[in-house]
RNA sequence: GGACCGGUGGUCUAGGGGUAUGAUACCUCCCUGACACGGAGGUGAUCACGAGUUCGAAUCUCGUCCGGUCCACCA
């Protein structure tokens, strides 16, 4: 041990200091040298906005945690650290920032300024994750804007291109008016509102009765009525039986448009009778489709309306709907109103109402690997296990491809172009990547392997490079892939990862998209668990958003509290379950970490100047919290192993809190005073087990509390610096585990408690002695025991003499109440359980005690019941002497006599 | 509308066939040679509701209500 001052208080101020060390040293460094068995974590690269909030805390500090874990137990982990950079919300903010539109600067421009806020924004980030301490290799940092990184992207398309998973056509698209781009299923929210829903009378052409008064549709987008192309009806709906197959006419653009029947439509909302516009929503493009109807496109990318829109052309849709709304009172087509509520599917990233529009996109083929995800999905080990149905729910749901253009610049361009001559489409080849083709023109290899300007089969070398970028999930979903340096041949060392995690906000998105090009690229699964973590709630039980104005910073803590108190708080919680923030858990921590703190002071006092020797004779105490230690050993192991995080970090604070600092301790403190040579040997017993609680102890809350195991194991050492993390998980000693010493142990620990709590009660200050305890007691097994714990009872409690006889005090005993142990009897006896609890309800309980003494069991009809189906309660009866106080303790079958 | 998770002392929570764990708050007492930023006690829960299975249900089954999340979506 240590010479250092050790000061009176925890500083967590000093994290800072560890944290710098620990990446001065490269402690968490992957060292690849194939010696250990490797640990591979797929991180989540976040979007970098530049901070950190508690939602990455709660992910983070699992992912430490398992990291720290794993290393401890001999693994070489590999825990990067990705940034996921491309998208819209960094283009907004340029243009915000710099009052500039994406098109007013050339895109290599506008793509600078979006790398240099990113980077900002990273270094930002990365020093927040730092101060909590997380054990990331940041050699090992990956980040998706890098030509490296691209590469990997534009190369994991052509690959996909080759198996003919990707293509491009021409399809409806969700299309977000804002952004300027389409979106992908996944990125579409669905926000609910009221809106009118409109009955609006399309007049019948057909010169029959039935179809005179037409028809009367219900629409939420009268805006979008120059787009009708047909009126829908239920074919079983016998209002519209007669009219089915006729032709009508649309309201203000004249268009006759005809009546067809299908059963999609429902027949009890708004009037049974639909306009299908191109495109209001999903149904409408699935009728399209199948009814074979033209498309009539009224709004632009913009979200304008267009010439197809005739006198509301230019007007954007909201100007149109109030207009075309005006029109139609004025004409008499608007016959009534009604409030309805609706979902308006939204752009996850802006929030504004997405389109859809038909555009030239470029496609994943989903369908074609739908069974294959599914597969992968099964294989995977979920936590908790209910998480993989939402996967393979919104598997089972998908109805679109995967649409993976995007309308932008800051993301990874699509390598592709288009031949200005003929027209094909040629993708590019391995060894152009990374290739932004909107700045080069292709390549091809030659005969000799020299790279030359690639000619299209029609011999144009003229081509106009494809501008439309990926999906940032298509950069993303190759994260396990890139970590394991994927297409590198030795990839599969480092692959399927070992561990996923993530929030179930992503499941749909990056979980689904991973496994998907997983086994696109490699016919494997990406990772072999999955740990989805829960939601953080604010301290008003609300997901903390800006918004609801429950955030809290992770810094704001950090700075009160410490890191360490940060990660228990988010330790003491299981994956799948939401978390709130709350700041008595927070102290909470901070007080564990200060009395474990006090408790490690304490302990440096004795085991300071001596050589703590292994072949020592323990005292019976000693054993019993050894047992429970090495129980505590198996227990947080298996936590870890398990992810039970809360049950890992809730036994750990229950020993060292109560069991070791407020029993142990307690009892020992005696024999470490002791000046007598005589009992050197119990002291120093008493040493050892101090130093083995704290060393094991240390180690089990490393994964936890990093910085302050540090710490205290620095004060190990005297002129250097050993870390703790680079120790080895404590291995259980089988020899100490006893559920004997255990139980003999807490005999003794009540007796002790039971005692202290006496003289508590009768104002006898702690540390004052106790002239005389006589313990009488029939159970020899007893004791023995007690006989054992002797030593430590008369030392923690400062009694001066004590006796333990086998025989009954000069008092009588009164059994006032016999009542059943539900536990015993219920599997004993089953059926009879009902009589045998009221009999011994109703009988005389000295009638009972009795029967029992003399026979040994009591008998109700016929069934036998011993003593330990019995909760025997005894009364002392008779006076006590003026100075003697005579005591019952209800766990022990004993009785104490104590003359003060 | 569908799926999943949950409803346990004032608050949060463990457990998941034998009447309940811990934390926090509150109350009482105690400065004992690591810690009053501590310790010892105490009050406080018919485990959402209803029915069923069972000798016995917080626990299993069914139904209802409430909360949360995800998904779908009606024009």
């Amino acid at each position: 041990m240590t010479d250092k001052m050790i000061p009176k208080e925890y500083d967590h101020k000093k994290e800072k200091y560890w944290q710098d060390k620990w990446e001065d040293d490269e402690i968490h460094k992957f060292i690849d040298d194939g010696k250990k068995p490797r640990y591979i974590i797929d991180t989540p690269p976040p979007y970098p906005t530049g901070s950190i909030h508690m939602g990455h805390v709660l992910n983070w500090v699992y992912i430490d945690m398992i990291g720290r874990y794993k290393r401890l137990n001999g693994f070489d982990v590999l825990f990067p650290q990705g940034w996921d950079c491309h998208g819209l919300p960094t283009e907004v903010k340029v243009e915000q920032t710099h009052n500039i539109k994406k098109n007013q600067i050339s895109r290599n421009g506008f793509r600078k300024l979006c790398v240099d806020l990113t980077e900002e924004n990273i270094d930002l980030m990365r020093s927040q994750m730092q101060s909590i301490g997380f054990s990331q290799d940041w050699s090992r940092e990956f980040i998706t804007m890098t030509p490296e990184y691209m590469k990997r992207t534009q190369y994991s398309f052509l690959k996909m291109v080759g198996k003919d998973l990707i293509y491009q056509g021409i399809h409806p698209v969700n299309w977000c008016p804002r952004c300027q781009t389409a979106i992908a299923f996944a990125e579409v929210e669905y926000e609910s509102n009221d809106t009118f829903l409109n009955y609006l009378r399309f007049k019948g052409l057909a010169k029959n009765k039935k179809s005179e008064d037409g028809v009367l549709i219900a629409t939420t987008r009268p805006e979008l009525i120059s787009a009708c192309v047909a009126v829908v009806v239920n074919p079983e709906d016998e209002r519209y039986s007669d009219i089915v197959g006729e032709k009508v006419e649309v309201p203000l653009s004249g268009n006759e448009v005809q009546v067809i029947a299908d059963d999609e439509v429902d027949p009890n909302f708004g009037t049974g009778a639909v306009m299908v516009c191109t495109f209001g929503d999903k149904t409408d493009v699935s009728w399209v489709k199948k009814h074979n109807l033209d498309t009539i496109e009224i709004i632009d990318e913009k979200g304008i309306m267009t010439e197809a829109a005739g006198k509301y052309k230019g007007m954007n849709l909201n100007e149109c709907k109030l207009s075309i709304i005006d029109d139609l009172k004025e004409q008499g087509c608007l016959e009534k109103q009604k409030t309805v509520g609706q979902n308006v599917g939204q752009c996850w990233r802006c929030e504004t109402p997405i389109e859809i529009l038909v555009k030239k996109q470029w496609f994943i083929n989903v369908n074609k690997l739908n069974t294959d995800i599914k597969e992968a999905t099964e294989e995977i080990n979920w936590i908790p296990e209910h998480m993989k149905s939402r996967l393979i729910n919104w598997t089972d749901s998908m109805q679109w491809d995967w649409c993976i253009s995007r309308q932008r610049i800051f993301a990874t361009p699509i390598p592709v172009w288009f031949c200005k001559e003929c027209g094909k489409i040629h993708v590019a080849i391995e060894e152009e990547l990374p290739v932004d083709p909107t700045q080069n023109n292709p390549i091809a290899i030659d005969k000799n392997g020299n790279k030359v300007d690639y000619i299209c089969d029609c011999g144009s070398t003229d081509f106009q490079g494809e501008e439309d970028v990926l999906d940032t999930w298509m950069d993303s979903s190759i994260s396990p892939l890139s970590i394991a340096g994927w297409p590198e041949p030795n990839y599969k060392d480092y692959f399927p990862a070992d561990l996923r995690p993530q929030g179930h906000d992503i499941i749909r998105t990056w979980a689904f998209y991973t496994i998907l090009r997983s086994k696109a690229l490699t016919g494997l699964k990406p990772f072999k668990d999955i740990e989805i973590n829960g939601m953080v709630f604010g301290e008003d039980g609300y997901k903390m958003s800006k918004s609801r104005g429950n955030v809290i910073a992770p810094d704001e803590v950090i700075s009160q509290y410490g890191a360490d108190a940060l990660r228990i708080w988010a330790a003491n919680s299981l994956p799948g379950s939401d978390l709130p923030f709350d700041w008595k858990n927070i102290k909470q921590g901070y007080k564990f970490l200060r009395k474990f703190w006090n408790a490690f002071r304490f302990i440096s006092l004795h085991i300071l100047e001596d050589e703590i020797k292994d072949d020592i004779k323990l005292e019976p105490l000693d054993k019993w919290i050894l047992s429970k230690l090495n129980k505590l050993i198996l227990d947080v192991g298996n936590g870890f192993n398990d992810y039970n995080f809360a049950t890992t970090i809730n036994s750990t604070q229950k020993f060292i809190w109560h069991d070791f600092c407020d029993e142990y301790i307690e009892a020992v403190k005696y024999r470490l005073y002791n000046k007598d040579d005589k009992c050197i040997e119990s002291k120093l017993a008493g040493k050892y087990t101090l130093k083995t609680v704290l060393d094991t102890i240390l180690k089990l809350l490393t994964p936890i509390t990093p910085h302050f195991t540090h710490e205290v194991y620095s004060y190990f050492f005297k002129d250097k610096i050993e870390y703790i993390q680079n120790t080895n998980w404590p291995i259980i000693n089988e020899e100490f585990l006893s559920r004997e010493c255990e139980n003999e142990g807490n005999i003794a620990i009540d007796l002790i408690s039971y005692i202290r709590r006496f003289k508590s009660s009768s104002k006898i200050p702690l540390n004052q002695s106790l002239n005389t305890v006589n313990i009488y007691t029939e159970d020899e097994q007893l004791i023995t025991i007690l006989n054992q714990f002797k030593n430590d009872i008369i030392g923690t409690l400062k009694i001066e003499n004590i006796t333990i006889k086998n025989s009954k005090p000069n008092v009588n005993q009164k059994i006032v109440k016999v009542s059943p142990v539900m536990s015993k009897i219920g599997p004993e006896f089953k059926k009879n359980v009902g009589k045998i609890v009221q009999c011994i309800e109703t009988t005389d309980p000295e009638e009972i005690a009795k029967n029992l003494k003399e026979n040994g069991e009591i008998d109700i009809e016929g069934n036998k019941i011993n003593e330990s189906c019995l909760n025997i309660e005894k009364e002392l009866v008779g006076e006590s002497g003026k100075k003697i106080d005579l005591l019952n303790m209800d766990s022990l079958d004993l009785i104490l006599e104590i003359i003060r």
